[in-house]
RNA sequence: GCCCUCGUAGCUCAGUCGGAUAGAGCGACCGCCUCCUAAGCGGUAGGCCACAGGUUCGAUUCCUGUCGAGGGCGCCA
C-alpha cells in the first residue's frame, strides 16, 4: 500500500476518534521541502479547524498525540509545528518498500494507472497543410501530441493519434499552381508558393503527373518521413475529402439546422456560435455557395465525437483563436465543450549563429523540421521541444543544441542511463549474481543519495498521472532530470561495486540501480526519447558517439 | 479596442489542490579523478516572484486592475 493511504487513513481515523465533525472529505499530504518538518506533513488542522470550530494549533497537537499513541506503519515520529501542520517522521523502511514496488512492477508496468480505462481519446496533432514540408516549428507540436498520447496510453486511456490533412481547398490549388507553373518554366503565381522547395519538388515531379494529386502525396510523404524518423506513429490519417464522399459536412449542416444553430443572412448561412461564448457568429457557407474553413471542420469534429469519449487537439498559438468557435460548435451540436481538450503551444522561435532564422512558408525562409532532425538528432530534438511548458515561447537554438553537447540536458539524462548499464556489465564481469529480490537485504539503503533516489522514484506515478491530466509532458522532462542528477549524485558517493563494498550491500544498490533504470526507461519512453546503453564521446569532435545518433527506434 | 499565453536569479526556465526558509540548468567564482565513464560530484555568489489592490490562518500560486512582451481577432486556411 503507498505510504500516503497508510497516513490519509490514519489521519481521518484519528479525527473521527478525536470528535473532529465534520471530518474533512479530503485529507491533503505533502513533501515538505524542508527535511526538519519530516517525511510527509498535512495541513488538515488549518484546512478544517474551521468548520469544527476548533484551534488549529491545538487540534494539531491532539492530532499528533493521538497518531504518536499507535503509529501507523513505518511512522516514528509525529509532531506538530508552526500554525498547525503535523509532520510525520518516517522509517526508510518506507522507501524499501517504493523500491520493492518498483522492481516488482518493472518498466511496463511501474507508474501505469487505470485512470482512463474504457475511455477512448483521439489526440489530433500536427495536422499541417500537404502543401510543404513540416518546418521547425511544427516539431513542437508534433513531439507534444504524441507524448500526450503516450501519457493517455500510460493512464489506461484508449488512444488514437490523428493527423487531419486539410487536402481540398484553396491553398492546395495554389500550391499545384505554383508546381505546374515552375514545371512548364514559368514564374510562381503571386498567392502561390515561393519556397526553394517548391523549385525541388516541380523539378522532381514527372511530366504528365497531376500537380495537385503528386504535390499532395509528395508533401504527405515528407511529413510521415520526418516524424517517423521522430518516433512519431499515427494511427490515423483523416482526409478531409473523404467527408465530401460520406455526406458528413451535408449532415452536420443538416444537423445544425435541425437544431436551429444556423441562420440565412446575406446570402451566407452563419452558425450561431456567439451564443456559446466567441466573440461573434461565424460563416459556415459564403454567399457563393462554398464552404468555409470551419465548415469541414466542424463536421470533422462531429465525426471524431462519434468515435471517441474525448478529445484532444494540439493547436500552433496562432491558431487560439479558433478554440472559442469550435467549443461553440461542439455545444450547439449537443456535446460537451470539456470533453474537447484544446492545447495552445506558444511559438517556436529558431535561431542559428547567434541570430534569428524566420519562419515563413510563403517567403520560402525556413528551416525544416528534417534539417533540425538531421543537424541535432532525433532524441535531442524531441527532448528539448519538450523541456518548456508549451505556455512558454521557445527559443530553439540549433547551435547551442547540436554542438555545445554540456549545455543539453538530454544528454546529461542519457548518460546516467548510459551509467546504470555500465555497473551492470561490470557486474556481471565480475561474475556477480544479484540473486532474487526477496533475498536482498534493501535496509542496507541508508546514504543519503539512496534515499534521495528512492523518493525520485516514488514520485513518478504522481508524476505520471498529473503530466497527463495537464497535457504537460515538460514535468516528465522536469522529473527526469531530477532523477538523473539523483543518480549522478548516488554514483558519485555510493561505490556499487569494489573490494571495499560489502557483498550483501552491493546487491541491495544493484536493486536500487534495477529501480533507477527502470525509472528512467519509464520516463524516457514516454518523452519518445531513446535510452542508450552506452555513451563515448570522441574528443576530437566534441561528438558523442552513441545509439542517441544510430537509435532507430523508441 | 477585444481575446489567448506569458512576466520568478545575469541568461533560459521549473515551481504539485493556496503552505513553513521560492528551485534547477547555463554563465561567474572556489574545490574533487590511484577508484563502476570527471560530458560527473560538492560549495559560494546571485530574488521586492512586473506593479497595485482584494479573498484568508496563510498568496509566486486564486480574483480585479495597471504596465510590459509575444500571438490572434476575414464570407482566407
Amino acid at each position: 500500500m503507498d505510504v500516503r493511504d497508510i497516513l490519509t487513513g490514519a489521519i481521518r481515523d484519528a479525527l473521527g476518534a478525536l470528535g473532529v465533525d465534520p471530518v474533512p472529505e479530503v485529507v491533503q499530504l505533502e513533501r515538505p521541502g524542508n527535511p526538519e518538518h519530516g517525511d510527509w506533513s498535512t495541513n488538515v488542522a488549518l484546512a478544517s479547524a474551521k468548520a469544527a470550530s476548533r484551534n488549529p494549533r491545538e487540534m494539531g497537537a491532539e492530532l499528533a498525540a493521538h497518531l504518536l499513541a499507535s503509529p501507523p506503519a513505518h511512522v516514528v515520529g509525529v509532531e506538530v509545528a508552526g500554525p498547525g501542520f503535523v509532520n510525520f517522521h518516517l522509517a526508510d523502511s518506507w522507501l524499501h518498500e517504493v523500491l520493492t514496488e518498483v522492481v516488482d512492477a518493472g518498466e511496463d508496468v511501474y507508474a501505469r494507472h487505470e485512470l482512463g480505462v474504457g475511455t477512448r481519446v483521439i489526440v489530433e496533432f500536427v495536422s499541417a497543410n500537404p502543401t510543404g514540408p513540416l518546418h521547425a516549428g511544427h516539431g513542437r507540436g508534433a513531439c507534444y501530441g504524441d507524448s500526450v498520447a503516450r501519457l493517455y496510453e500510460r493512464c489506461g486511456y484508449d488512444v488514437v493519434r490523428e493527423f487531419y490533412i486539410n487536402d481540398r481547398g484553396l491553398q492546395m490549388q495554389n500550391f499545384a499552381d505554383s508546381l505546374a507553373a515552375l514545371a512548364a518554366g514559368d514564374e510562381v503565381p503571386e498567392d502561390g508558393y515561393h519556397g526553394q522547395y517548391v523549385v525541388d519538388w516541380a523539378a522532381e515531379m514527372p511530366a504528365g503527373a497531376d500537380p495537385l494529386e503528386w504535390g499532395y502525396s509528395r508533401a504527405l510523404g515528407a511529413h510521415r518521413e520526418v516524424l517517423e524518423d521522430l518516433s512519431i506513429h499515427f494511427d490515423s490519417w483523416f482526409s478531409e475529402r473523404s467527408m465530401i464522399a460520406t455526406g458528413a459536412i451535408d449532415d452536420t449542416l443538416a444537423d445544425l439546422r435541425g437544431v436551429g444553430a444556423v441562420y440565412d443572412h446575406d446570402g451566407a448561412v452563419w452558425l450561431r456560435s456567439s451564443e456559446h461564448g466567441d466573440d461573434k457568429d461565424r460563416v459556415l457557407v459564403k454567399g457563393d455557395g462554398q464552404p468555409t474553413y470551419l465548415m469541414p471542420d466542424v463536421a470533422y469534429h462531429r465525426d471524431k465525437f462519434g468515435r471517441a469519449d474525448r478529445l484532444v487537439n494540439v493547436f500552433g498559438a496562432d491558431h487560439h483563436g479558433y478554440v472559442a468557435r469550435m467549443h461553440a460548435a461542439m455545444a450547439l451540436l449537443g456535446y460537451d465543450p470539456e470533453d474537447l481538450r484544446i492545447a495552445i503551444t506558444q511559438l517556436v522561435a529558431l535561431q542559428r549563429g547567434g541570430r534569428e532564422v524566420r519562419l515563413s512558408k510563403r517567403t520560402g525562409e525556413m528551416v525544416e523540421l528534417a534539417d533540425v532532425v538531421d543537424e541535432v538528432g532525433a532524441d535531442a530534438a524531441r527532448f528539448t521541444y519538450l523541456l518548456l511548458s508549451v505556455d512558454s515561447p521557445q527559443t530553439f537554438d540549433l547551435d547551442l543544441v547540436s554542438s555545445q553537447v554540456n549545455e543539453n540536458p538530454v544528454f546529461y539524462v542519457q548518460y546516467a542511463h548510459a551509467r546504470i548499464h555500465q555497473i551492470v556489465r561490470r557486474a556481471d564481469e565480475a561474475g556477480f549474481q544479484r540473486g532474487p529480490l526477496s533475498a536482498a537485504d534493501l535496509s542496507l539503503l541508508t546514504h543519503s543519495r539512496e534515499i534521495h533516489l528512492m523518493r525520485a522514484l516514488h514520485e513518478l506515478p504522481e508524476t505520471v498521472a498529473r503530466a497527463c491530466r495537464e497535457h504537460a509532458p515538460h514535468q516528465v522532462t522536469s522529473w527526469v532530470r531530477d532523477l538523473a542528477a539523483s543518480f549522478h549524485g548516488f554514483y558519485h558517493d555510493c561505490r556499487v561495486l569494489g573490494d571495499g563494498v560489502d557483498p550483501a550491500l552491493t546487491v541491495a544498490r544493484l536493486w536500487l540501480v534495477e529501480g533507477a533504470r527502470i525509472g528512467l526507461a519509464v520516463g524516457l519512453d514516454l518523452l519518445g526519447v531513446g535510452a542508450p546503453t552506452e555513451m563515448w564521446w570522441d574528443e576530437s569532435t566534441d561528438v558523442p558517439v552513441s545509439e542517441a545518433n544510430q537509435r532507430e527506434d523508441v
